[in-house]
DNA sequence: GCGGAAGTTGTAATAGAATAACATCCCTTT
DNA sequence: AAAGGGATGTTATTCTATTACAACTTCCGC
């Protein structure tokens, strides 16, 4: 059975009140690019409030279709891709290589660790900051010389709401 | 100045007798195949050593140039997948998901822990076994009740030899 | 305001990675 | 020899991502 969960626990992870969540994150996202004297367009804003629809990652084509469906307009991949390429290159949404999926940043003031638990049930994807992965990380790579830039760390499983559903 | 490789060093970040990489992976390769009751085919191996020809991660669509122009044949994407899918299932063969690539693995008989090293200049991938890294892992996602199945950690920076050349 | 420069988005075509569906072949077992 | 299962071949298609170029917007100095 699985354990109980903290309060300490990601709010992907616990029935939330998910609207603050987005609402947090462009929040969060406008003044991050004031500070950096870029611009987050109404473009931009949008594909970050589509990826931060749910704490579950989003395709680019998703975003498309959604794009489409929802607002009028009927952009091609790369407007897409670019804008994503925007919001990585500023963490404020990560790309999940094992998912060829996007997903809302969740801690972008932070160094983005880039470390995330994804349910293969529910699909649920929670970022993790443990700098304690991050250390054994580098202790390896010092040992034979390697010099670290990017980790990164996807852990497929499965989430403790999909544990208990079994 | 990056520091003086210690002779425990994954053989992939020294120069090497390559060969032996090869021969010692088919052989292993062969036994483990008798012991689980499947078949190596001429294919699966010939994928195999394709993979292992270098520690450099290969797409699936090269190794189905690198069948066409070195073997006869000319076989269709599945074929190759299906290989590769075999060799997968096996530990035979690792997939990084960051570069859409396939590399041989280096200890088929562990666990494997899917943790490597990419220098992003000579595209060298090292497998590591770092239990630290996955206990670390192990132990973040305990706290929030996620049952790790697949930990997957894929590292990108420079290795230590591309160091030296910079 | 005007014009240019930089940045942003639109559009069409294409490249790259992976799979679905079905046919054929081969090996084993009886 | 026949049957069954596993392996491979073949064709078409889906999904993901990028290239190249055109059009438009915003910003800034004049």
């Amino acid at each position: 059975m699985p354990p109980r969960l903290s309060p300490q626990a990601p709010l992907a992870c616990r029935p939330h009140d998910h609207t603050r969540c987005v609402s947090h994150a462009l929040d969060e996202a406008e003044q991050r690019c004031v500070t950096r004297g870029v611009r987050l367009t109404e473009l931009r804003k949008r594909v970050l409030e589509l990826v931060w629809q749910s704490h579950q990652p989003l395709g680019a084509y998703d975003i498309l279709e959604q794009l489409s469906q929802q607002d009028g307009r009927r952009p091609g991949p790369p407007t897409v891709y670019r804008a994503l390429d925007f919001l990585l290159e500023h963490d404020l949404v990560h790309r999940l290589a094992s998912l060829n999926a996007f997903i809302g940043c969740s801690h972008p003031e932070h160094d983005q660790a880039c470390q995330f638990l994804i349910c293969r049930q529910c699909r649920t994807a929670v970022e993790l900051e443990q700098s304690a992965i991050n250390q054994a990380i580098s202790e390896a790579a010092q040992g034979i010389g390697f010099a670290v830039e990017q980790p990164m760390v996807e852990v497929v499983g499965l989430c403790s709401r999909c544990r208990e559903d079994a």
